[in-house]
DNA sequence: CTCCAACCTGGAGCGCGCTCCAGGTCAAGC
DNA sequence: GCTTGACCTGGAGCGCGCTCCAGGTTGGAG
């Protein structure tokens, strides 16, 4: 039910070994536990916020705003309020970039559109 | 109606002067005039590759294959079918593009209704 | 006990897309 | 003609987010 070896929790995540190492190391990720020996063991507790980081980082949250999030969780309860207004603030950020996005896909099915009303070679502005 | 200083170019197009010049400098953007004195004159026609670099980049598209893409518009008319098919390719990342963002944008928003749902501090995973 | 694949660390390196800099030239206004 | 701000070049540097490496340790299978 949990304690998943590094290659494992990579695998379930979908990040590189190198990129979880990477995440503890710049305090992404804090307090992983070990084994005697000194080899890393991943919780589901883990897991669940690597599963955030996925969604942060696919939406385009940069790392700083990930960690200053990690932060604010583990300095408790009383944080609850600024962890919400920095993801209601990153979603107005996602909500944009998804217009945006839009917008320039109808531009791109058009150039394409463009190219389907060829042959005939009709006239029309450059940049082809 | 055609003949912008560089300035008025980037104005236009959004883009820097060092990313005007790095465009030339890669080879995305070819044959930009010059004055006798060797200071840049952009066209029309240069604004609207522009326009269409700004596109691709928006959504996503590296340089290396815009410069793929330029090259085949200016090795002519016989290239077209092989820009389309670039651009279509392209296209559908767009679509998976999209409909990540979006599936990790309900994510997030999710994890936004959970904080609303409190105080009361409810049950439920961790990773806050 | 031995083996070997998986793991550890600190630190260097990379790929991308710019961005900045030094040192010099151009050209429009006075 | 002089000033001044926009422009030129080649090349170095940067910020991000990893990714790779060397050299050493761990730990489960046989």
């Amino acid at each position: 039910m949990s304690g998943y070896a590094p290659s494992e929790a990579a695998r379930r995540s979908g990040f590189s070994l190198d990129t979880l190492r990477y995440y503890e190391k710049i305090g992404l990720l804090a307090d992983v536990e070990r084994t005697a020996g000194g080899q890393r063991v991943f919780t589901d507790d883990d897991l669940g916020w690597l599963v955030l980081f996925r969604c942060l980082r696919d939406t385009g949250m940069p790392i700083a705003q990930m960690r200053r999030y990690a932060q604010l969780a583990r300095d408790g309860e009383h944080t609850t309020d600024e962890r919400h207004e920095l993801l209601c603030h990153h979603a107005a950020q996602v909500e944009e970039q998804m217009r945006l996005l839009q917008r320039q896909y109808d531009h791109l099915r058009e150039k394409i559109r463009f190219y389907e009303r060829l042959p005939g070679t009709a006239p029309g502005s450059e940049a082809g």
